[in-house]
DNA sequence: TCCATTTCCTAGTAAATCACTTGGTAATTA
DNA sequence: TAATTACCAAGTGATTTACTAGGAAATGGA
């Protein structure tokens, strides 16, 4: 899993899309306006989002972009997958003899690490998020927030 | 959260730390043959995670780091944090009037994912990623996966 | 005391990536 | 026909990545 700037600015196009594509389609320039990201930036973005059947366009006036699936068939993970290409990260694809014994430990530690984050990211879906924001909305503005202390350092 | 190649190095080389430091310091050397990262780079990360206080070197003959404190109090979170830099990403802090209402909730949905991806990999830490895979090869080689299956992309 | 070992420190670098600009073409609507 | 929009390709300055080079400071053993 790569998590990069790249991956957020795909993430925050696409619940921009979420949010404000209830009627008809958006437009990539209403989505650089919004979440302050360049129209060729988001094209870029939308290209490779669109290769995986994240989103639709729609080309002509009054034309713009729709999720390619509903809200909740698409996962973050999905989206970031889609602009940050996965790359291997351990050279020994768990075939290949690395070095024996305590690097290969080591690998297969980080791959269980890498695996359970991807899911974690699979298991969160746009629809989710929308959701969650909600019904945070219908309570109040902004004062509780589920995610509590970590352990320390949070800065 | 910003999860690069560089925080998967650092993970990595901290893994290696936690397996072969039980008796006595781990040289740089070692972890860099062990892993195949090249020992300079190896002095860049080690110098971020001490700065952090992560790791505590020793020099001279027989030297190399410990851990800075036991594996149980070391965060995934905390390593990716100590050697990646924190960069706030929605340039609105929550304070500035960002073009008010449909980008400042994007960007409130996005720092909530955020926070969960963040207080997901702070509840990791190095001795649970050590434990967890002493259990598995107790019970055998590398038949189970807890990860089970995501959505549906998987490459 | 001298030497080997190791951390610690600074500077530089080729390659890749990031975020963006420029300059288009193709499809669709009015 | 003209405006609007997606689509496409090439290039660019800035930053990051992973690394090399060349040391200095501390420590242990001879």
């Amino acid at each position: 899993m790569r998590l990069s700037t790249k991956g957020r600015y795909a993430v925050t196009a696409m619940l921009d899309l979420a949010l404000n594509g209830k009627n008809g389609p958006v437009t990539l320039a209403e989505i650089s306006e919004n979440q302050g990201i360049s129209l060729s930036y988001l094209e870029q973005l939308f290209a490779a989002l669109r290769n995986k059947e994240l989103v639709r366009g729609v080309r002509g006036p009054g034309g713009g972009y729709y999720l390619g699936k509903s809200a909740d068939e698409i996962s973050i993970a999905n989206i970031i997958c889609a602009v940050d290409e996965w790359v291997e990260f351990t050279r020994c694809g768990g075939r290949q003899n690395c070095s024996g014994g305590a690097r290969c430990l080591t690998h297969t530690l980080w791959d269980d690490l890498s695996s359970e984050i991807f899911n974690f990211l699979a298991n969160i879906s746009l629809g989710d998020l929308v959701r969650r924001n909600l019904n945070k909305t219908e309570d109040e503005e902004s004062s509780l927030s589920v995610v509590a202390n970590a352990d320390s350092q949070a800065a």
